[in-house]
DNA sequence: AGTCGGGCGTTACGCTGTAACGTACGCTTT
DNA sequence: AAAGCGTACGTTACAGCGTAACGCCCGACT
């Protein structure tokens, strides 16, 4: 367990050196509490941890700043429809996760990271495109309930 | 356009009698506030619009019960990546607006109600139904730039 | 040495949403 | 008619989410 922590925060590290980016102690720290967690959490969850386990005096902007660094560097996600953060799950693949789609059980919040397949890629983007409309990098998100849910 | 409201506000009694539900005079304000916008408004902003045209004491509760209502009754829905509220843009169809896409554009805040077409929605549920998830009602929602603000 | 930008600390604030309680009113049951 | 019940709504208070704005420090580049 602690050794897969260690491994994805060397990939991270990896990943924003490639991009000229800098983990700085802070995020990486911030990095190491969604690596940890299972499931989605929200920033004052994590605000809570990083100050009990790392910094006692953070404060909102601290862990908003980190998270969005965090987000925009690829290494983590967002989910807008519930307002909580989760580590990329694809962090070791380099196939960057354009076109991701969120399955978010809203029974056991659970969060599934699903890849689009070609056929359901090229469906939405002949749908997109009838309608002139390009899309953005954020992923989408569906709601309902998972497999163990059901 | 008063007239087209009128008009929709008969459709949403309609609805609401169809379904044994009460289009209360106060929902029915809301209601009538969602049809008149151009685009989709936040909860405070429509309390605010509540406040100044009819209810002058109106609260938090009093928007948010409103619009909890006009979204169950499918009148209204609720854009979750943004917290923004819109009238259905299908009230007058029949065809109950299960799979719609939201298109929302980051730039001029427009959003588009998209319907799935068939191919889209079977690749869709292709997918889901390998993951063993099942889809909940609320819409998808996918950011981006419109036509107009390419 | 000067300056320039990024990262961060700090304060303060605004927006979003709900829990919990009470009241009023219409409906059914007795 | 009286009692009980459920729904809508008023009201208070609070919790959660997120950011603007300012200033400091420090490393990099000239």
């Amino acid at each position: 367990m602690a050794k897969d922590l260690e491994k994805s925060l060397k990939i991270a590290d990896q990943r924003c050196i490639e991009q000229g980016l800098r983990l700085t102690p802070q995020r990486r720290q911030v990095m190491g509490l969604l690596l940890e967690q299972e499931g989605p959490r929200s920033a004052y969850d994590l605000l809570d941890e990083l100050q009990s386990r790392h910094q006692p005096g953070a404060k909102p902007p601290t862990i908003y700043r980190a998270l969005d660094f965090l987000v925009s560097a690829g290494l983590a996600h967002r989910l807008a429809s519930t307002n909580r953060y989760l580590a990329c799950g694809h962090l070791a693949c380099d196939h960057g996760h354009e076109r991701t789609l969120f399955l978010v059980c809203d029974q056991c919040g659970a969060v599934r990271e699903a890849t689009m397949d070609t056929p359901l890629k090229q469906a939405l983007n002949r749908s997109l495109s009838q309608e002139g409309f390009t899309a953005g990098t954020q992923p989408m998100e569906m709601h309902g309930r998972c497999r163990a849910c059901r």
